[in-house]
RNA sequence: GCGCCCGUAGCUCAGUGGACAGAGCGGCGGACUUCUAAUCCGCGGGUCGGAGGUUCGAAUCCUCCCGGGCGCACCA
């Protein structure tokens, strides 16, 4: 049983209530330690004045031995003055938990898969790749801390039109050559050149070591050529029909905004999209519950394809959720910089990283919400000055590290609240609040979707809000 | 045209139904005049893009409109 002190106390006060109730933090001192506004919402359904029930509650609450004080109001509010002991034995189930405090939620402990970053290996770690990561390691890591296991995985593209792209370019400087006009111009093609051998495992190990240094450890590395090679078995249990020489998937039937191409109508050869069949059934039949995919904004048009390939093989398409981020734009000396990878013209984690720190690339890239579409700027971020947000995270993380190093092993908890500062005894009403900001932070952000032809919104629903 | 995301103070953004809408930076006014200090204190600042609607109560929910970003490939 995770302790939660604030849970068993509304769990009290809804029994002397009669209804079930929320605690929140009110935004003054003033009133009080916690608050419910359970009067005003219950005032409609019983037909009778907020003020009237939030005084029988207040009474009712008052007679709990936690209870200092209990006040009505406003329009119906209940404010609740809670008893110094209450806090010291709250604080002591904090300290007893440890850093599981707050965690273990989840009813059932499910095995996931979070699926991120991959990006191509055709240069580099770019700083918007490592949003994508920053933000499916931090979701990764709150299903491990309500109690799931969580396998974090890369999957890259090894052959198709970029690849060859890609290595043609290479080959053509160790020629001696200029890299074709539509290939792969930066610097780091040259240093590639250099060495021998086919360059994208030369990539790939490159961008492992950015990404280790982000401190994403990728527990698989997927191909997608391996992928490919179950195609055959696969395809005829899709839902399928062959248009002008290509072989197209129903998915519009299946909750998709249209059908896609599989095999192209000239070869025969597999699109990107046909490679997402046999990994879905690859994920999925490897045992987790659940499949995540972490993509940028530009990849949302897809967001429904894989929830209609599950369901055409019979999967259930809850087992397939999929996170949008947007995306990261930078400015450096008052400038936007490009983010082409073809021209060279970006700017690269590792870059990014030295000139800021981890921490700090870390912070900016999950410090907003994955809707919210990111400004860099690049020397502000890099500059050591109280302009820079990161360094008041840092020196709050530098003090707290104090405290914990001066503080004796055997700290009476009853002395947080009793010291002459009253400024401790505002603070550890927070404390106990902490389960629910990780609940919240798990819960998985959900996305209304598109209805189909019959206006229906229950079908697709590769996205939902869950907690953990 | 259709779909998704966004539009809150000069700037960057918190705030997903409640008690007077907040923070950082910038600005303005003071203090300190300092041997590698995140210098300190104070002040001003918003029709919450617009219009309707739901509600006892809306920045928050619904509808429409305006503005910005992204997508609607036999590219990934």
């Amino acid at each position: 049983m995770p302790a939660d002190p604030v849970k068993s106390l509304a769990a009290a006060l809804a029994a002397s209530a009669g209804a079930e109730l929320e605690l929140e933090r009110p935004g003054e001192v003033e009133y009080g330690d916690y608050a419910t506004n359970v009067a005003l919402q219950l005032a409609g359904a019983r037909r009778r004045p907020p003020r009237e029930i939030a005084a029988e509650i207040a009474e009712a609450a008052a007679a709990l031995d936690m209870v200092e004080r209990a006040d009505v109001a406003g329009p119906g509010f209940v404010n609740l003055y809670l008893r110094d002991d209450w806090f010291a034995s709250a604080l002591g189930e904090i300290l007893e938990e440890g850093d599981a405090y707050g965690g273990r939620g989840a009813e059932r402990a499910e095995r996931v898969q979070v699926e991120m970053v991959s990006a191509n290996p055709t240069g580099p770690i770019l700083v918007s790749h490592a949003r994508n990561g920053a933000y499916g390691d931090s979701v990764a890591r709150l299903f491990e801390l309500a109690g799931h296991s969580v396998a974090r995985e890369y999957y890259y593209n090894d052959s198709g039109g970029q690849m060859d792209r890609f290595r043609a370019s290479v080959e053509a400087v160790r020629r001696g050559e200029e890299p074709p006009e539509d290939g792969y111009q930066g610097a780091y093609v040259r240093d590639l050149a250099a060495l021998k051998g086919d360059p994208v495992p030369l990539m790939l190990k490159e961008m492992e070591g950015t990404l280790e240094r982000f401190r994403i450890h990728f527990d698989t590395w997927r191909r997608q050529s391996e992928l490919e090679d179950r195609l055959p078995e696969l395809l005829p249990r899709l839902d399928t029909y062959e248009k002008e020489g290509a072989l197209w998937a129903r998915s519009s039937a299946y909750g998709d905004e249209e059908d896609r191409v599989l095999l192209r109508s000239g070869d025969g050869s597999p699109t990107y999209r046909a490679a997402d069949v046999p990994y879905l059934v690859d994920k999925l039949e490897r045992g987790f519950d659940r499949a995540i995919y972490v993509l940028g904004a530009d990849h949302h048009g897809t967001r429904n394809w894989y929830a209609a390939v599950a369901r055409m093989l019979g999967y259930d398409p809850d087992r397939i959720e999929v996170l949008i981020y947007q995306p990261v734009h930078l400015t450096r000396g008052g400038e936007q910089t490009k983010m082409s990878k073809r021209r060279g013209d970006v700017v690269f984690l590792d870059e990014f990283m030295d000139e800021i720190g981890v921490d700090a690339a870390r912070w900016y890239l999950v410090n907003r919400g994955p809707d919210q579409a990111i400004d860099i700027d690049v020397d502000l971020a890099a500059e050591r000055s109280q302009k820079n947000p990161v360094y008041y995270v840092q020196y709050a993380h530098a003090r707290i590290a104090g405290i914990l190093r001066n503080a004796p092993d055997n700290a009476d908890n009853s002395l947080l609240l009793a010291g002459p500062d009253p400024r401790r005894r505002r603070l550890s009403p927070l404390l106990p609040r902490a389960p629910r900001a990780r609940e919240r932070a798990g819960g998985i952000q959900a996305r209304p979707l598109p209805r189909n032809a019959s206006g229906d919104r229950t079908l697709p629903r590769p996205c939902r809000r869950r907690g953990t």
